[in-house]
DNA sequence: AATAGCCCCAACCGCCTACAA
DNA sequence: GTTGTAGGCGGTTGGGGCTAT
């Protein structure tokens, strides 16, 4: 859905001069907000609204250039190592969407916490699982993230294998490699140094201001099994282990089906719960230092 | 083909904190 | 201490597109 396609409706320019706008965004709005950007620079929102002849407010026009307009602005699907790395970011930052976003470059607060409440939510309502209990977050580190691993991994082979078969094709350094997109990821800038956390090789520097329990959790040696992280060992994973692996609808979430695959009654069993544990223990999904 | 229902997401609101004047 | 502004967060809304019937 793109408001930039739309044009001047046809009350635009009838409307009472003294009632602001709401709603979408038309293309002599942005053109406005643009222009004056370009010209006077960000910031000073509500004199922006004043003299940009925008009949909105300073607010409106703040959340349309910095999610909308601004030009590094990632528009799509988020990929798979941008899904996996939310994941990861909300288990330790909770909703801390802006903060989220720092690492995502291109990506707003806003597009994140969409992301978070249609399709995140979504996997929890199907699973009657509230999104705060620590049994879906749970079920999001041992089951959703490794997913994401796996067809990150998926990718990564399949494109070696198309290189292999090819080797006159250059190899692009693009981000749907696993490998490369850990290397390149960097911590967003003048970000405040509160918590060091290593995040897949990388030493992260994380604005968290509650130590929470979520952040020890994670470190827990039952949900990331104390064995160095092998890439390779992706294709050992089942290939839909309790999950139902379809309804992707576009997007590169994996979705959990109460149905055929796990209740939230009959799911493997967490924290406290030796079933579970076994269960990403034997399979030896993770390394405790991947995503750490 | 029509339409009802669902999904996604841009945009909004209210409240809050931080900071400068 | 007060006021105004900017920015962040959580929740919500509404429109457009898609899908199932």
């Amino acid at each position: 859905m793109s408001t930039n396609t739309k044009t001047l409706s046809s009350n635009y320019s009838g409307e009472d001069d003294s009632e602001l706008r709401r709603g979408q965004w038309i293309l002599e709005e942005d053109s406005l907000l643009i222009q004056y950007i370009e010209r006077h620079g960000e910031g000073q929102w509500n004199l922006l609204a004043k003299r940009s002849g925008l009949r909105r407010t300073g607010k409106s026009c703040r959340l349309r250039w910095l999610n909308y307009l601004k030009p590094d602005v990632k528009r799509g699907n988020l990929s798979p190592e941008e899904q996996l790395l939310i994941l990861d970011l909300h288990s330790k930052m909770g909703n801390r969407w802006s903060k989220i976003a720092r690492y995502l470059p291109g990506r707003t607060d806003n597009e994140i916490k969409n992301y978070w409440r249609t399709r995140v939510h979504k996997q929890a309502r199907h699973l009657n699982i509230d999104t705060k209990s620590r049994e879906f977050q749970n079920m999001i580190r041992c089951y959703w993230m490794p997913r994401l691993k796996q067809k990150i991994g998926r990718e990564t082979s399949i494109s070696s294998a198309v290189l292999n078969q090819n080797p006159t094709i250059s190899q692009p350094r693009e981000n749907n490699t696993f490998q490369h997109f850990t290397a390149t990821i960097s911590p967003p800038p003048q970000i405040l140094v509160q918590e060091e956390i290593n995040m897949s090789g990388t030493m992260y520097n994380l604005d968290v201001e509650k130590q929470n329990t979520e952040a020890d959790y994670c470190r827990s040696s039952f949900i990331f099994p104390s064995e160095p992280m092998d890439m390779s060992k992706t294709a050992q994973f089942p290939e839909c282990p309790p999950f139902y692996c379809g309804d992707n609808n576009g997007y590169d979430m994996e979705s959990f089906n109460l149905q055929e695959s796990v209740s939230a009654d009959s799911a493997p069993n967490f924290p406290g719960n030796s079933a579970g544990d076994c269960y990403v223990a034997e399979n030896n999904w993770f390394d405790s230092d991947f995503f750490m």
